[in-house]
DNA sequence: AACTAAATTTTACAAATGATAAAAAAGACA
DNA sequence: TGTCTTTTTTATCATTTGTAAAATTTAGTT
């Protein structure tokens, strides 16, 4: 995907304004296992996956856990960072060799200031973010770990193929074990 | 507190972009159980408490969740509405009498495209409930029932004399019982 | 193909949580 | 104050989930 279209996907953009944020980006490769994002650092940069798969996890009382996937024409941002100039607490590792395009937060919050457009594309992303997490929110709070297993299954196969299933245990909340233990039931 | 001061708290605003935002504001009282926003419907509205307090709830399933508390100075509103103008899962209760500042979506979304300080205000809103919701997102994943009930202790002690346990149990994502054995044990 | 390391599943047991019912306590209101 | 209703707590038992360790499968490397 392109970067125009996953910029114009958020919210569409006039040519000139979609310019000036393309022209500040460059694109990078990093190969699997590298991690993009360290938590207790300030993130300087954003990013949007053009290709390859990545997690967000997080530490906690020396236990790990796994609390976002990213694809293909997402974005990968610290939180903290990005909005509140603040040390993140996730660390973001690719699962699979990514290609991304990275930007620098500094400038993008500079476009903001001046160009009404990128503005309104930064509050579209911002909301579109924020309806995700929501949803996610709720989605954690409703349904069972297997509910939630069979959703990931029918909504992201392909995740379940490429990702292995201690991460997605831990994203779904529950121990490996449970996990096993739920694949068995359903089979 | 005044509504300029919740405006600002979000995002400081030159006083003519606070004034086109202020004037399309009504002062609203409701009581205490009265439903200011209903699920699967589309709400035209987005409120800020000035006094009192509320809940969301979502039913799923046959199942009552309550899933927020909000409080003077936080915003009410349907993220699906307000974002997607579709309908919103959310039904909001007031849990006491309150007063509300209340302002049409489609008014803010007009002066988003006209004031580029009232889009970075929009876009600084959502990135704030973004984090708010993320952090919650977080919270659930990583810590218990237990835990997260003492965190509300500490952080919204008024909210626990507040709001009755059934609520809070829900919001907590156990029964009510199970809330009661974990207060019994902690004394 | 054989070896090694990593990932996944299985098993057994322990701990936590849920469902249900009933009792106790707190609040609402004439 | 006394009565009625709602909320909270307690008790019991069933179910789910976690922990730990072993067994199996898979993947990667030589």
């Amino acid at each position: 995907m392109t970067i125009d279209a996953i910029l114009n996907k958020v919210y569409t953009l006039p040519q000139t304004s979609l310019a000036k944020i393309r022209d500040n980006m460059v694109e990078v490769t990093y190969p699997k296992q590298h991690i993009i994002i360290k938590d207790h650092t300030i993130e300087p940069n954003i990013y949007f996956i053009k290709s390859g798969i990545v997690r967000a996890y997080a530490n906690f009382d020396g236990t790990e856990v796994t609390f976002w996937f990213g694809k293909e024409s997402e974005a990968v941002i610290s939180m903290r960072s990005y909005i509140e100039n603040k040390k993140g607490y996730e660390n973001i590792e690719l699962l699979e060799d990514c290609t991304l395009y990275k930007l620098e937060s500094n400038t993008l919050k500079q476009l903001f200031l001046e160009d009404i457009h990128i503005a309104n594309w930064g509050r579209k992303f911002a909301e579109q973010e924020l309806i995700k997490t929501e949803e996610r929110l709720i989605s954690k709070q409703f349904k069972t770990a297997t509910q939630r297993y069979l959703e990931l299954l029918n909504t992201n196969t392909d995740l379940i193929k490429r990702v292995q299933l201690g991460h997605i245990a831990s994203y779904l909340g529950i121990t490996q074990v449970s996990l096993s233990r739920i694949r068995a039931a359903i089979k």
